[in-house]
DNA sequence: AGAGCACTGATCC
DNA sequence: GGATCAGTGCTCT
């Protein structure tokens, strides 16, 4: 797989449960600034149970799209899931957003 | 070479 | 405040 996807899962693993990334910190965290690439990624993700792809979310709280329906009643799972992870939401978005959201470390 | 993407920011209304 | 347009960087066909 392209050395691309490799970073993004990797950032991806290192997100903790009960956090949360968005796939702005991703790419900025890989020096891009294309968080459409980050999409294509989680779409193709070879590793859907070991990468946390739910634990992406959109910059603005909301979870987004996962399964290719940015409204779909998957979401609604994925959104229950993510507060069994300790995760809480804000009707739509995300409760402490800016806390649960998970910051990368840099220098590795 | 061309189109697309699970997004984001800006502009228009 | 909500919807649409444009931009972005990488991937696939």
């Amino acid at each position: 797989m392209p050395a691309f996807y490799q970073k993004v899962y990797r950032l991806l693993k290192k997100v903790p449960a009960g956090k949360v990334t968005t796939y702005k910190a991703l790419a900025h965290t890989l020096g891009i600034r294309a968080y459409q690439a980050i999409g294509q990624a989680m779409r193709n993700n070879p590793y859907a149970p070991r990468i946390p792809c739910h634990r992406v979310i959109k910059s603005d709280g909301t979870l987004g799209g996962f399964m290719g329906k940015t409204r779909g009643p998957a979401i609604e799972k994925k959104k229950k899931m993510l507060e069994k992870e300790g995760i809480k939401f804000a009707g739509d978005k995300v409760q402490n957003f800016p806390k649960t959201l998970h910051k990368f470390n840099n220098n590795t």
